[in-house]
DNA sequence: GTCAACGACATTATCAACAATCCTGTCGGC
DNA sequence: GCCGACAGGATTGTTGATAATGTCGTTGAC
């Protein structure tokens, strides 16, 4: 399964995840195997574990489709994202040493930078990272796992939220409140402080949406 | 995939689940095609499948074989249950509704029925049917998957802790604080009372094992 | 007596062909 | 003009065979 059928399954992945396909778009076997340059029984491989990861579904004699994430189900993804991070962030704090801290305030500092230079979009690529060193030094490989789980199936919404009037700055201020809270060794505060900024993170995504569906309305009264 | 690889799917995950694989035993395609009755390929799929979730272990040209949740990695699953059963059970506070919460008591009373009768193992799986209830009324359908996944994790250890002496007790009044909680449509109270339930099941485990241990290194001096 | 190399066996990975099924566009009837 | 049956093409599901790989026991030398 290494040589190219695990291939095969990370780089269809990568390819679902950086949006090369549209969500619902049908994923045919045949069509796969050239752009994968794989046989046809690793590209079920990848489809079966893709499946069961929840980022394709796929019906009996009908193939395998990306799977669409609605508002909803975001909305579900980010709760349980802030109950698991929280729990992350609990764990980070009690185990974070100097230089952990030093690096986690270094990823702070170039948000801080881009935000400076108005790359609202490189900020969030920025706050994916801080994330995912917090998930790292919580060495919780349950809670971890299931995190970048769920944080996959947000793709398409990842962008979604930063570009609202002033999110980026209140983020900016939530990611603050983590580190200085994981900096104090505090995992209470930290935990807080994570299921806060999801929290918010989802009450953006709410507002983001509907903004997005009042745009969609207006034009279609006007195409 | 359904009729028959489906099938076979459930079916193996039902065999590991009910015990019938020793932890770390090689599951050979060949005599699963026997044992479920399926094709070659049907067994594969479900070994992908069982992979991707966590139940088996596929290495590249060894095979597969039944995954082993070690004391440290059931720890850590009791963890994330914590923090996702208390969201859920907040939900369900939120959610229930008279009918419902008449039901929680129902299930609550076959446990206490159970216990009087001494009947732990049975008090365990109505501890079991009452989790699984919350976790439905809940509707949060990304964190009951991804509960009911932990909670396969940790067949292995379900009855471990129910035998330890005066835990019976004690986790029938964790679960009267739950089902009250739900009742009065506190979420807030529901959550703290399922993660407080949770990291006493986590400490019972702790102490099982370790009581499980002295026992064995008590054996092995005198076999 | 121990260790390393070798060979037979068991098992998995890959491939190609076949069968079953579904989707699409067309045609005839109402 | 619209609706349902039908055929053709496309796609998936299944099977069997073959190649590649790992495992285990044996033999031989040191």
């Amino acid at each position: 399964m290494r040589p190219d059928a695990d291939l095969a399954y990370l780089r269809l992945r990568g390819s679902i995840l950086a949006g090369d396909f549209h969500p619902n778009e049908r994923l045919i076997e045949t069509d796969l195997m050239r752009r994968l340059d794989a046989a046809r029984a690793a590209v079920r491989t990848a489809l079966v574990r893709l499946d069961q990861e929840g980022l394709v579904s796929r019906e009996h004699n009908r193939g395998a489709r990306v799977r669409r994430v609605d508002e909803q189900e975001a909305i579900e993804i980010l709760q349980a994202r802030a109950a698991l991070e929280a729990l992350v962030a609990c764990e980070a704090a009690t185990r974070a040493q100097p230089q952990d801290i030093a690096e986690l305030r270094a990823i702070l500092a170039t948000i801080r930078g881009r935000l400076d230079q108005g790359d609202l979009l490189g900020a969030s690529d920025r706050n994916s990272v801080l994330h995912a060193r917090i998930l790292e030094l919580s060495a919780h490989g349950t809670a971890a796992r299931l995190v970048s789980s769920l944080r996959s199936h947000l793709v398409r919404y990842q962008y979604g939220t930063i570009l609202l009037p002033g999110r980026a700055e209140r983020s900016y201020g939530e990611h603050g409140a983590i580190v200085e809270a994981i900096a104090a060794g505090d995992g209470e505060r930290a935990a807080e402080a994570m299921r806060a900024h999801l929290e918010h993170v989802a009450d953006a995504l709410r507002e983001a949406v509907r903004a997005q569906a009042a745009r969609r309305m207006g034009n279609e009264v006007r195409p």
